[in-house]
DNA sequence: CCCATGTGAGACATTGATGTCTCATTCAAG
DNA sequence: CTTGAATGAGACATCAATGTCTCACATGGG
């Protein structure tokens, strides 16, 4: 076991790291580092030897966020059945990354640069594509247009992130508030 | 005008670094009093004669924030109306402080003491006010809560924001998009 | 038992932002 | 012109976070 290197328990440890200081960083984005190894119960010495800096960290982070997308969208097949119930499935999908989300929302620091990770356009493009499949089979109104509700669609999941977050809804409604809201709006449905 | 102390172009002065400081920090949040003050086009000195430090310069912009989405709720005559007509008006009158808002929602930093800002409160009051009221009119859907809705209102207006400020949608746009969405929802009504 | 690896604790220098100071300059009122 | 106030430029100390280092410990495999 000597030349290893990186695997085995090394992984989960890391990975141990990293949802703990998302948790953290989405409560409280200028945390030390000393404070986000508090919170992941290593020392600063150790986290330091995972992530070579703050910046690494938040890389690592990022890259994290757009693995979860990547699974989500692609576990929730966008291009399968009505353009809705891809919708509802996508949210679902992402629902448990939501968190993370909303602390690389914050992070503009991310997409300040001209080089943002191609990962983010990626997922855009996929979700995006989705929309305007909506649009083109008829389910989805033509006059908001698909980058738009893919802009927000990840506001109102960093809003629900928050807003449960924040105690003043119950988690279970996550799903239903931003489905129900992105889909349907506020508007009562005409009985017909 | 030896003895006048503060007023005058001061007032004027200041608003303009609020301003500007809010356009900056609105695209890179962790600016530095430098970059601010030459953002403003004045001096570091002149900068820190105006706003103690950087923690009294958030302040400022969170004090400026909630003045201005206070005037918008008051200039939006929330209880006039049909209530969808009220949101309407409203996200009119607080298009031009959106910028300032998007910054706020990420500033985190704002609301995590136990003691956060009691303008925000009065204002979520005075709009989930209306939406309250327009689930009693059978205008609004019940099934989403008007915590929810208010909190989705913030978040679609920092999207919105975000995604005008990059470019991909006109700002003349905005207030439909919000609007729309909000109300609407993306899916399309049924042709009754 | 012995050793190697990972870890925690802490010391230390570095760095970057910040807050405070002085001084020369500008500008408008008198 | 004179004067006073505000400003810009810059020097300076401070401070908090960071990055790097060493050393002791303990744990597990040989």
């Amino acid at each position: 076991m000597s030349h290893m290197g990186y695997g085995c328990l090394m992984a989960v440890d890391r990975d141990h790291v990293l949802r703990s200081a998302a948790a953290l960083l989405t409560r409280k984005s200028t945390a030390t580092m000393d404070e986000v190894a508090k919170a992941a119960g290593i020392s600063r010495a150790t986290l330091h030897r995972h992530f070579a800096g703050r910046d690494a960290l938040v890389r690592a982070l990022e890259a994290l966020g757009i693995a979860e997308c990547e699974a989500a969208v692609d576990a929730a097949r966008l291009d399968e059945g009505p353009a809705s119930d891809a919708v509802r499935r996508l949210v679902r999908e992402i629902e448990s990354a939501a968190g993370l989300l909303a602390f690389l929302y914050t992070e503009n620091q991310l997409f300040e640069g001209e080089a943002q990770n191609e990962g983010w356009s990626r997922i855009d493009g996929r979700i995006a594509a989705l929309f305007r499949r909506g649009q083109d089979s008829g389910e989805f109104r033509i006059d908001l247009t698909p980058a738009w509700l893919t802009e927000a669609l990840f506001g109102l999941l960093a809003s629900g992130a928050w807003v449960v977050q924040s105690g003043k809804v119950a988690p279970k409604d996550f799903h239903h508030m931003i489905v129900e809201l992105l889909l349907g709006g506020a508007l009562r449905r005409e009985e017909s």
